[in-house]
RNA sequence: CGGGGCGUAGCGCAGUUUGGUAGCGUGCUUGGUUCGGGACCAAGAGGUCGCAGGUUCAAAUCCUGUCGCCCCGACCA
């Protein structure tokens, strides 16, 4: 491909609209545009980024005996209805009518399309274990879009679903994508790590496992275990109640204090010199119609997560609003506490908490606490959980050791979901003995588009992007210096028809700019390698052979500048296959 | 959805307080001089000032409404 041809409108400036350095470095070089909030168009350049991720997924999928199918954009509701998720999908739906008032919804994901398909042509355990993926558009209409490619309303993603016979197969195909996704993302060239994580909307029974690729913009945490395997995301981590040796093991009675305006943690500790760790934070949930006390301790963070788990799963858990809490209680949130309730209301304490002894907590009355309030004597919860967020530094609930914390980009989930989209969508097979049985799934994505950016995201520097070879647009860019001179722009042709002989996928820089601005416009948008050819080099029968990572330059004739390319390229190719 | 900010040329911005025929940088076009890390000179093209009402002799500027975008939070496979 000729630059002078190529539609990849370069940018000096960052336009003002973009935050995070994958989606600066995207509008720049010229790889996406923006159409509205969450949407963009894929330009030459970027669309080539997304076939070549596509593919290597494509290879691993079929490699484990995956099959691709082109699934429906546009889905009827009933099929969402019938698993409920019609209505717990909410507003993140694109929902539209036909003329005749028929709903839909543009497909946020698959399963209720692939079940559905399933359900009507598989019917005997001869055609299980079945493997079926798709690589296309799908659509959340989330409530704030950004980072560019990162959280996008409409995105590339590859959804593959098993269909198995029963639990134990349905593990061997999660275990077989889990492998399969390792080599993605190796293959993509990036740094990630696969963690357990909360399976959310999607639901099921199984394990879950998100894999997330390791930068400073990721919007999840994740804690991992560096003695052991473990690894997992905040929401989900397993938090070990602490011991808290200061505190008395002996409940000691009962106190009122007066702490006139005295609402937060904070204040509570300034205010009566006690230690965040007897303090006992007490919350008021609403989930659907029903309110539930939430108590953890004082120096920690409830994890809603976790206590959806618990009580729900709710549509709509969210902390009680101060109103509410005092229509409720006739007590303002600040001086609430499980001693006391004048209501009924179900208490769900934290781990930490079913330990407390002499605790301090609301006494439901406004401008007091009540101290030294010991959780089994001075009341009761109905429930113990854990429900709190893990941080760093905690002890891995595998091994004891010391937790470190990270930040990453979701780019893949898998899911073994049991029977929820089975059960609801009636998909069955007959086994050997002719007996009708429930098909077990799962469900495993790649967010391909998101992938492009966490690429970025983990491969740049002060000028531009620097591709993995296996996902770059184009391996090399040919640079002759000048186009004004003969000899170099027939040295320049002789490589671009070589290399393209050869299988590299070579861009030509053949405009007529300095060659200062060709430079600057091939390191933006990170083209592997690039042959510059120049007359002092020339003179000699030699080109420049430019690495986009290492900035090294190495003199090598150009008789055998396209096999050294290819070679080159072969061998980053195969690397992590 | 709550809080904040912004919509003026492809991109980055000034002009709005105090109404008076729309500007700078960059990019683009043409000519010339240049030519190894975003050159220089000259001449050009390019904007219903987000949209709709209103006030006024006169609106980018004031008022009302509306749409969109960005950030923080909440939320989220």
């Amino acid at each position: 491909m000729k630059v002078s041809q190529l539609l990849n409108p370069t940018l000096r400036e960052v336009p003002a609209e973009a935050e995070v350095v994958s989606h600066q470095l995207m509008l720049r070089a010229g790889y996406i545009r923006k159409v509205t909030g969450g949407i963009y168009t894929y330009l030459p350049l970027g669309w080539r980024v997304i076939k070549k991720i596509e593919q290597i997924v494509r290879e691993e999928m079929d490699a484990k005996g995956g099959q691709e199918v082109m699934l429906p954009i546009v889905q009827p509701a009933e099929l969402w209805k019938e698993t409920g998720r019609w209505e717990v999908y909410g507003p993140e739906m694109f929902r539209l009518k036909d003329r005749h008032g028929r709903e839909f919804c543009l497909g946020p994901t698959h399963e209720e399309i692939i079940t559905d398909l399933v359900k009507g042509e598989v019917r005997s355990y001869k055609q299980l274990p079945l493997l079926l993926y798709q690589i296309q558009n799908k659509y959340r209409d989330e409530r704030r879009p950004r980072f560019g490619l990162m959280r996008g309303r409409e995105f590339i993603m590859k959804d593959l679903y098993s269909f198995d016979r029963d639990a134990e197969s349905s593990k061997i195909s999660y275990q077989k994508m889990y492998d399969a996704y390792e080599r993605v993302f190796k293959r993509c060239g990036l740094t990630f790590r696969a963690v357990e994580a909360d399976a959310g909307a999607i639901g099921g029974s199984g394990g879950t496992h998100e894999f997330m690729v390791l930068a400073e913009s990721g919007e999840a945490k994740v804690v991992f275990c560096p003695a052991c395997e473990y690894a997992a995301n905040v929401e989900k981590a397993e938090c070990q109640p602490t011991a808290i040796p200061e505190q008395d093991m002996v409940g000691e009675k009962l106190t009122e204090v007066y702490t006139p305006g005295v609402k937060t943690i904070d204040e509570l500790e300034d205010f009566l010199g006690a230690k965040k760790t007897s303090l006992i934070k007490a919350m008021i949930y609403k989930g659907d119609d029903k309110y539930f006390l939430i108590l953890v301790r004082g120096d920690r963070e409830i994890n809603e997560i976790k206590v959806n788990n618990v009580l729900g799963p709710f549509i709509n858990l969210r902390l009680a609003e101060p109103q509410e809490v005092e229509e409720l209680l006739q007590c303002e949130p600040g001086f609430i506490g499980p001693v006391g309730l004048n209501k009924k209301i179900y208490i769900v304490a934290d781990l930490e908490i079913a330990k407390m002894k002499n605790g301090i907590c609301g006494a439901n009355k406004k401008d007091y606490h009540l101290m030294n309030v010991s959780c089994g004597e001075d009341f009761t919860p109905d429930q113990i959980a854990d429900l709190r967020m893990i941080t760093a530094g905690e002890p891995c609930p595998k091994c004891g050791q010391s937790l470190k914390e990270a930040r990453g980009i979701e780019v893949g989930q898998v899911f073994n979901l049991g029977t929820k989209y089975s059960e609801a969508l009636r998909a069955f097979y007959l086994d050997e003995k002719g007996q009708e049985r429930i098909i077990y799934m799962g469900c495993y994505g790649i967010g391909v588009s998101r992938t492009m950016a966490a690429a970025i995201e983990q491969n740049h520097d002060q000028d531009g992007i620097i591709w993995p070879v296996p996902i770059a647009p184009y391996h090399c860019i040919i640079v002759p210096v000048s186009v004004k001179d003969p000899e170099l722009i027939a040295t320049a042709d002789r490589l671009y028809a070589e290399l393209n002989a050869l299988g590299v996928e070579t861009v030509y820089d053949d405009r007529d700019e300095r060659p200062g601005v060709k430079f600057k416009d091939a390191d933006l948008i990170g083209y592997p390698y690039r042959l510059t050819i120049g007359k002092k080099a020339l003179a000699e029968g030699k080109v420049e052979l430019y690495n986009r990572r290492t900035r090294q330059i190495e003199l090598i004739s150009v008789e055998d500048a396209s096999r050294k390319v290819q070679r080159i390229i072969e061998e980053e190719l195969a690397k992590n296959k």
